[in-house]
DNA sequence: ATGCATGAGGA
DNA sequence: CCTCATGCATA
């Protein structure tokens, strides 16, 4: 299967027009893109060192700087659909990745620019958070007089049921900074709160809420690409099968996960009440777009790649093009396949796999549960 | 379940 | 060019 897209991708990046013959799929693509900006700005910093274990820190910084972050907290939001958005903040630490070898002294953070770094790491974090930790319990979902009046046919069977347990490893967690720590708990929410998800959720709430997502879901008789599908028609997002499937597994990033936790925790409300009356279902059609045939890159040339990334995750333009050249890929696909390696390693579930007793180097593994799904 | 890809939005 | 949210196509 070498399919190594050998030629030509059709020229789709300038045409400021695209007219398909499909007037409801466009709208999702402009629509609640605004949305995207809810919070979280941060760049992790990389720390190579070891070939593969090496960190996945998520220090996922929750504020921009001076404002309370969490008493504010932006998401959380029943509907975040057109949300206002405006200040986001994402620095990039652009130049602090070469210090290979000791990934981050337990004690500082290299960074600078700093202001946020709040961080609270994805797993670890409600040690230091206590409000939101307490007072946000993992009610997930609390049922509500909804009505049948969406499409949610548990139509396919579907046998998807291999598990492969891919990572299953513990994570250091965060690098607890050292500045600060005072003022990480003064915080409090401001005056609502009735319901237990109406803040910034934790991660561990997320990794709780989607496991059981998961289950309610497959018993329900549904399938990822129908709650995607259902989440089209309750509210006009339609999502795909991908993208459920990697909120369940907790490979999103911390913000991306929080966006939709309130859109899934909806359709589980609606499927649980109307499981049984079943209504029409739209079928959106996927749009016809012209794809550029994926590229399957070889193992070994991956090997390539994933020693180059630990040496240097971003490389400059320049590099990238000899890099590809070298391995015989288009400079276009190494470069993306440097930003997806990228994206992999900020999300919840780190990439790298269950490495055998490459954690606790850093300095501590937390003593907290096994996460990790175990995957259906 | 995941790998590679697209695109909006931000410097 | 990057990041980030998403998804088609695939393994």
């Amino acid at each position: 299967m070498a399919t190594t897209a050998s030629n030509h991708y059709n020229i789709l990046t300038s045409s400021a027009s695209i007219v398909h013959s499909e007037p409801g799929s466009m709208q999702q693509a402009s629509a609640y893109r605004d949305a995207q900006t809810l919070l979280q700005s941060d760049y992790s910093l990389q720390s190579n060192s070891h070939p593969l274990s090496h960190a996945h820190q998520w220090i996922t910084a929750l504020s921009h700087g001076e404002g309370a972050p969490w008493s504010t907290s932006p998401l959380g939001e029943q509907d975040i659909k057109p949300a206002v958005q405006g200040t986001r903040d994402e620095m990039h630490s652009s130049n602090n990745l070469q210090h290979q070898h000791q990934p981050r002294p337990p004690h500082l953070v290299h960074q600078s620019h700093g202001n946020h770094h709040d961080a609270r790491a994805w797993r670890t974090t409600a040690a230091h958070i206590p409000s939101m930790a307490t007072s946000n319990g993992q009610s997930l979902i609390y049922s509500q007089p909804g009505f049948g009046v969406n499409g949610l046919i548990p139509g396919s069977g579907q046998g998807m049921h291999h598990h492969n347990l891919r990572d299953a490893h513990e994570d250091h967690h965060s690098p607890h900074l050292s500045d600060h720590g005072h003022q990480s708990s003064q915080h409090q929410q401001q005056s609502h709160h009735d319901h237990s998800d109406e803040d910034t959720p934790t991660s561990d709430d997320l990794e709780q809420f989607a496991k059981q997502f998961k289950q309610r879901r497959i018993k329900l008789g549904f399938t990822q690409a129908d709650v995607g599908l259902a989440l089209g028609t309750l509210y006009g997002n339609v999502f795909s099968q991908t993208t459920i499937c990697r909120f369940e597994a907790l490979q999103l990033s911390f913000k991306n996960m929080c966006k939709l936790k309130p859109l899934l925790n909806k359709w589980l409300e609606e499927a649980d009440s109307t499981s049984g009356s079943p209504t029409s279902l739209d079928k959106i059609a996927a749009q016809g777009r012209k794809r550029k045939k994926r590229t399957s890159i070889e193992v070994s040339v991956k090997g390539a790649l994933e020693t180059h990334f630990l040496k240097c995750p971003k490389p400059a333009a320049a590099e990238i093009t000899s890099l590809a050249d070298g391995l015989q890929l288009e400079k276009e696909v190494v470069r993306v396949w440097f930003c997806n390696r990228r994206q992999k390693e900020k999300r919840m579930t780190p990439p790298g796999g269950p490495l055998p007793g490459t954690e606790d180097v850093y300095g501590d593994t937390p003593p907290h549960h096994g996460v990790q799904t175990p995957v259906q």
